[in-house]
DNA sequence: GCACGCAAGTTTGCATACAAATTTCATTTC
DNA sequence: GAAATGAAATTTGTATGCAAACTTGCGTGC
């Protein structure tokens, strides 16, 4: 949730951001048991405000519960999957309401990130994760519903653990642009119903190589329909 | 998030857990400013607890910073309609799952339940809460999803503020039967799409529902397709 | 009569204190 | 040598302390 109000900075906040960042990036290994103290110590603030940013940490579901403490949280493939799922029911929902109700301006930005990722030399890999990023963040934006863009951000956050980090930020480009084209192309015909199943349709894909790229078990049921 | 391990008690989850019923049912009024002396005398517990519960609070949505401390956050008729986009989102596609391969006996649940719920007789209020809410329970639980029911279940807290609480208790059950019984069949014959379909359009008229029991202006667009 | 300013009172954010529970680890026992 | 024991060291959960930031309300000046 990407705050809207000049928000009173404090620590808690920060420390969470510190934590949030090294669990999702791996810094921080699953089920590495977090020491308040330690933490405290490496980031210079009291205990406090770290114990409360593990309390919005087990909350968003980043750590767990041990019979004492923290930890980080492990997530199995089946998880991941599950998951990706409720990136496709999201999302998915997502580019449907994008392409009833988006205003042609929020059609005609998606467009313009659409082709400029088109034009981009292949070598550029910065860029390509951006507008990928772009991407998918204009047809939140044109779903004009922010609170399903919210429930997206959160569930976008799982995906840590093993090489995943790096992967899912790598995953959806090695796709090339062709599932995109397909979305942009339902969102312009103003066509709700193929909107979505085109948007499921490539988060599925993306999962099914990010299986093949980290070469963890394919969970069983990945397919449907 | 009901835990499913024995959980070591912690004070701060005490008070989360009333707080959070407090807001939801009202009882703690949309804006009104959370002092924490006054929670922890009242709860007879120290801040620290009251610090920690109002981080997960935080998280969930439910309270918003001030420029200091909290307040319980209040929610919009165009925010409440958003949300209830957010559940046709998740608990359409969790009905889809339950149909595409939900077990025999996931779907022989469903039937009971919905079979129960029918022989109900009609002034048996207490009742049909309960099997409406076994019903979606079943529903999630058939589409073999753990994370898409915390998500579900995440996202069906924010009708409170407001005569809310009282109504979405009671509103399900003023449609009747037949919106379930059109999922049930769909989920039955094994048809995904029909499924997902019917569950929205369930919630959808659902809150068509609501918006006249309470008088609210009904926001704009609530309607798609 | 109204606005402004200033002091007193709240209430927070962060730090620290402390006892209880758990873990660690060396020592003893078989 | 392995298992058992228990004392020491960690580490937590909760409470409290404290200075700073914000509010409130009264008095003063215009």
């Amino acid at each position: 949730m990407p705050p809207d109000d000049p928000l009173p900075s404090r620590l808690s906040s920060d420390v969470y951001a510190v934590l949030r960042r090294q669990i999702v990036t791996g810094e921080l290994r699953p089920n590495q048991p977090l020491i308040e103290l330690d933490i405290a110590e490496r980031l210079q603030v009291s205990r406090t405000p770290v114990r409360e940013s593990l309390q919005r940490l087990a909350h968003a579901g980043l750590v767990v519960p041990r019979k004492r403490g923290w930890a980080v949280r492990e997530f199995t493939p089946d998880e991941i999957r599950q998951n990706a799922e409720v990136r496709m029911a999201l999302e998915g929902y997502a580019a449907s309401l994008a392409a009833l109700r988006g205003s042609p301006s929020d059609i005609a930005a998606i467009v313009a990130i659409h082709e400029r990722r088109l034009n981009l030399r292949s070598s550029d890999e910065a860029m390509r994760v951006k507008t990928n990023r772009d991407f998918h963040d204009a047809i939140m934006r044109a779903s004009g519903n922010p609170r399903l863009t919210d429930a997206i951000y959160h569930s976008g956050q799982f995906y840590f653990n093993a090489p995943i980090a790096r992967v899912t930020t790598g995953e959806e480009l090695a796709l090339g642009n062709a599932d995109h084209a397909l979305i942009v192309a339902a969102i312009k015909k103003r066509d709700g119903p193929a909107a979505e199943k085109a948007m499921r349709a490539h988060i599925q894909r993306t999962f099914a190589l990010f299986w093949r790229v980290t070469g963890l078990a394919e969970p069983l049921d990945v397919r449907q329909e």
